[in-house]
DNA sequence: CCATGAAATGCAATCGTTTGCATTTATACT
DNA sequence: AGTATAAATGCAAACGATTGCATTTCATGG
């Protein structure tokens, strides 16, 4: 492993000139630092960043705190886009453990012994102390989908974006909207609140038993909620699904009832995955802008590793878009 | 950040008892071990990867490489499973950068500057100079469904996976089989060769027409080609798609000609994804066993960093199953 | 040609661990 | 009790970079 005392040794200077040569500092002039250059690329030099770490304190290692299994595309893409962004600001992307040989987790030590200079919060139990003693702590972070206070949150518009779609629905001519939400967390309790608004705000009466709690992510069991609404007195026209992967539950539990969608009943997903769009009938949906967050997150995460002093905490809500599909039609 | 020097001065003992009390080792005696580690708990010690790494060589952080964008389930599966594993053996998991501030990536150099201890490839262009540099080089290296020369693989039994879907087809009363495959690799050489072979063991003939190239993961493609083989004399019975994804872009597009599936036609994926349970049709395919391709990876890789002198590439292949659905059907 | 100041360079300490070797302390045996 | 032996401990040198400070080099102007 070629290190910079080689270097130093084959150009004839000491190891200092080669270390400012290759930062880039003023000092050795530049016909030297383009010489030392040369010859650290030829040799195939890397720098070890494990030394520089130990030195500088800074690791150039964001930590990506993520609870969950991999395999919902929102999750996906915002991992994905996140990696894309960190890497634009020169920073790698660990994974900060969750468990180790079963123990659980210390998020706060492991970030440390890391040295990571910062850490997204993607997925997480938000209620666990161990993340809201990371989220107080004084590490940088940044967590996307909750909001903490006093601490960097970059949020989807889940209220904006429940409303746009209850009025887009009630264009259809639906004045029947049900309401199939997820576990209770901020997500959830901003997007009740988009749809209650919206619906007084349109003189829509909403009926206690049009809102059912389901989960995230779970076929079956907004299957099972529809059930329930179909079995209700007055079913509603138009259900609202916790997202897009439970709304194919939805689709099968209404096909598997002969229910015909949208002519009979209009299903509207969350999230705008892409397969959505591929299926038949295709998905109504909201489009999160994946990307969009995960850039103003990783904005706000290096601001308060590099300006730790002036940084002030800050909750950025980041609109997606309505997507239409065909699972919503216009009611008789 | 507390350190052994603090740990060593309030235990009145010297950092180097400090570390061997903290790593276990047999020296300092039972009773002032534990009292060492009681106080560097209470104190928060968290110990420095950083010097760790330097100072040892080696940084338990794998390095994961991959270059596509994460909203393949499989491929998302396959990184969530390796993650785990890794973390059950005590390792990090960093993902090794692509680009950085454009330019093109030498992974080699990178991995070295993280003194990560191996690395695995999961998703890559196989034919690129630097990839085969890197798996040929004497970094620890695991490539996933591709197959190096001298270098540790683990792949799906796609040719086996291949003549299990085709038997399935054939017993289901199928004899005109059509394959639209993706891209030129090791993958679809396989999946190519146990197709043929299949065929010819059960009788059956494949017309060249009944042979495509598609494209992985690419729905808009494999409604093409599936348009293209509609169109033809004697469209088949039975058409085989390169992954779930394409598959439902295929279903798409017999749907858009009337084309009922599976009464008119079947269809057969390929990855065994979650939605492809959920949907209606379901779709029928070859379920990849992610979690035991990571595990095996995992393995082969910790035994690659902890033997190197006796260590012995394998290639190693992951049978999956065959995942019955509606897409696939008896013929008339 | 020499004094002067700025630029370039090198020296050496440091970051937090680990570990070989020397030294001290404890244990056991005669 | 004295000695041989083993266990426990501490010292100090690494690991590979960065950086403040002292020193050298160099160009410039008087």
């Amino acid at each position: 492993m070629v290190k910079m005392k080689d270097i130093a040794l084959t150009c004839g200077v000491s190891v200092s000139t080669v270390s400012r040569a290759l930062n880039g500092q003023t000092n050795p002039d530049k016909r030297k630092a383009a010489y030392i250059r040369q010859k650290a690329q030829e040799m195939g030099y890397a720098p070890n960043a494990a030394a520089r770490t130990l030195k500088t304190r800074r690791s150039h290692n964001i930590g990506i705190l993520y609870e969950d299994r991999m395999d919902h595309e929102y999750f996906s893409l915002l991992l994905n886009e996140l990696r894309a962004s960190a890497e634009e600001h020169g920073n790698d992307m660990t994974f900060v453990r969750h468990s180790l040989h079963g123990e659980a987790g210390n998020y706060d030590e492991r970030v440390r012994r890391r040295s990571l200079d910062g850490v997204v919060v993607v997925q997480a139990d938000f209620n666990s102390a161990d993340i809201i003693r990371l989220a107080a702590g004084s590490i940088p972070t940044v967590v996307i989908d909750h909001a903490y206070e006093g601490c960097d949150c970059v949020m989807n518009d889940n209220r904006g974006g429940m409303e746009a779609l209850v009025s887009f629905a009630w264009q259809k001519g639906h004045r029947k909207l049900a309401f199939v939400h997820g576990e209770d967390s901020v997500v959830t309790r901003e997007r009740l609140a988009g749809f209650y608004k919206q619906c007084a705000e349109l003189g829509v009466r909403v009926p206690g038993e049009y809102i059912l709690a389901g989960h995230f992510h779970n076929p079956m069991a907004c299957a099972e909620a529809v059930n329930a609404l179909m079995d209700g007195q007055d079913p509603p026209t138009c259900v609202f699904c916790p997202d897009d992967f439970s709304c194919i539950g939805a689709l099968g539990a209404l096909e598997a009832r002969r229910i015909r969608v949208p002519q009979d009943v209009s299903l509207v997903g969350f999230d705008g995955i892409r397969l959505g769009r591929m299926m038949s009938p295709s998905l109504t949906s909201y489009l999160q802008d994946a990307e969009s967050m995960a850039r103003s997150a990783i904005s706000l995460l290096m601001d308060a590793i590099e300006n730790p002093q002036t940084h002030r905490p800050r909750i950025l809500t980041v609109a997606g878009s309505v997507l239409p599909g065909e699972t919503l039609g216009g009611t008789k």
